[in-house]
DNA sequence: ATGAAAGCGCTAACAA
DNA sequence: TTGTTAGCGCTTTCAT
């Protein structure tokens, strides 16, 4: 920030005006003389001047930025939803500063501070893996900054929200399997914390139920990483010989193809002994051996909803509108690997 | 920004005392009183006080932030290069501001201007595909702000920079096809005028020549996304037949991903009747089938050696430092493809 | 040990 | 039509 910048105040000085009347002209103030105006823009273009933001931000109380706190940059799902944002935001004249969090609460503490620090007008979050306490964001809604909680969002703090229907995702997911001729489906979990884990395995249970499948707890296994198939794998393979394991539905897809991996390198074919399912429709999908079914999640969609809620909240300031919770429909996508 | 804000002043009005005083009491100035201190510090703890980023950065002519333009997030690369800039980045105490151009040179354009308004203390550019104006960069430059490129440089703008030896590791790929017994090499190129792309190629004739293979002209081919590939299948496939290629080396993986499973699409066995190498190294090298043999390039190290340049700057202004280039060494990941 | 005042860059109510 | 003034939240020099 070595002030190589112009100012308002040096346009004024040289062209011999007060700021006041440098300020209006710049923006068509109506009862400045149009050859003022011209004489001001004119010059302000010549020496590239630039308003400087912080000093608009702080004179309007408004910042024009909206803050995103996401756990990891990534993930394909992530920086789809990071794109849906900035979409609609830039569209509409607001900047987005992402933070990430990294799956760290302590992390995501300090992240949700800066923001308020750097007083963004909004805060959009997908809360991190780690996080179950939940006063630092809290603490945001406290100081009156609108909210808008996607995909990770925190049913303790009432807001905006936008999600995807992880349950029907769940069921559908299973169902296909089911319908495909499976009989005895594993399920690798995310943590029952996350709203996303319970939710997923809810609707796995469910589709189990309608078909008239038995459920055995046994075939819930907390494993949501492609590191944590590898570490189980010995594990998992015990369990798929035991229980005669004909299906899996993972809760997303880098550990179902993990999964894949880990089954092929044991020499089971797959979809033909066993066949498998994700979670999330990421590139990786189709770039999988066999190419990976799926039930897709619609991240550029996530982030435009997040942030057209958010919009209706800064542009209707004071005006209280019920919150909302806006609920994205996963729809399947057959691939080689069901 | 709905003021639920404690500010200085309001503290120092409740606690009767001037804001110079309070000022100085949370930054422990030595002539204040220990009393007052405590007093000062446990009621803006209470209250939970914290300053205005922005008043101060006004006040200190210091952002404490620094902006990034980066083309695509989703790039596994890029988004390892936020990683290690941001690892450094908050241990100094620096935010980032991160701006996606997404390969458009308007959006880098504005991206650019945006950084500058909002006074950020220096920028790190990877600039886009599409990018062959660099007067937003230079006029950035003249405003005296820090810059440092990484990975996709522009020449004509002396500054600090920090690239992968793409010429090396070009070379180092294509020795390696060679060294397996490819005779007939096809490589698919980055567009010419980014220096990735160039520099890419200069190393594949290089490692050409030194093995005494003629080289030829047909045998390059510009195609560097996924979907580049479908598009030309027809056309490659007819080069592979007419040319009896048997080793293919990619300018990145995914594109070289997209290749193998277009071969495959049409019966070709790879390694067996031809040899695919990709660059980069991101997690989708592992997932593909065969996993993809490439030469590692190193994101969050690009990331972390470009924000201490920077920071080098950043804590010595008005010191003329030579401009450094820092050159990272890809290494050879030999997988199954080749 | 504390306070008053000026100023970072800008805008807007009020004056002229 | 233009200028003066105050103030957004903070720090810091200069008084007291």
């Amino acid at each position: 920030m070595k002030s190589n910048h112009v100012t308002l105040k040096d346009i004024a000085r040289i062209l011999e005006l007060s700021p006041s009347t440098v300020s209006r002209a710049l923006k068509d103030h109506p009862d400045i003389n149009e050859e003022t105006k011209k004489l001001v823009k004119t010059f302000a273009e010549k020496v590239n001047y630039r308003p400087n933001a912080l000093a608009l931000s702080l004179r309007q109380q408004k910042t024009n930025t909206i803050g995103l706190i996401i756990p990891e940059i990534v993930h394909h799902f992530f920086s789809s939803v990071i794109s849906g944002i900035e979409d609609i935001a830039y569209g509409e004249g607001y900047n987005v500063m992402i933070c990430q969090s990294n799956e760290n609460y302590q992390r995501e503490v300090i992240d949700t501070q800066a923001l308020i620090d750097h007083r963004v007008d909004g805060i959009l979050v997908s809360v991190s893996k780690t996080t179950r306490d939940f006063k630092h964001l809290q603490n945001a809604y406290d100081n009156g900054i609108p909210m808008v909680f996607f995909d990770r969002i925190v049913e303790e703090i009432k807001t905006d929200r936008v999600i995807t229907d992880d349950f029907l995702g769940a069921q559908i997911a299973t169902s296909h399997l089911i319908e495909k001729g499976c009989k005895n489906i594993l399920h690798l979990a995310a943590p029952q914390h996350l709203v996303i884990g319970s939710r997923r395995k809810e609707g796995y249970l469910k589709a189990l139920e309608e078909h008239g499948i038995e459920t055995d707890e046994d075939l819930i296994v907390k494993c949501d990483t492609r590191e944590y198939v590898f570490s189980l794998q010995q594990h998992l393979m015990k369990l798929i010989e035991e229980k005669h394991i004909d299906g899996i539905f993972a809760v997303n897809d880098s550990t179902a193809i993990a999964t894949m991996q880990a089954l092929q390198a044991e020499g089971i074919k797959i979809p033909e002994q066993i066949k498998v399912i994700g979670f999330g429709d990421g590139p990786n999908a189709d770039i999988a051996y066999p190419p990976l079914s799926t039930v897709e999640q619609k991240g550029y969609e996530t982030g435009r909803e997040a942030m057209r809620l958010l919009l209706q909240r800064l542009e209707n300031p004071g005006i209280e509108i019920n919150f909302s919770t806006k609920v994205l429909t996963p729809t399947l996508k057959q691939r080689k690997s069901t």
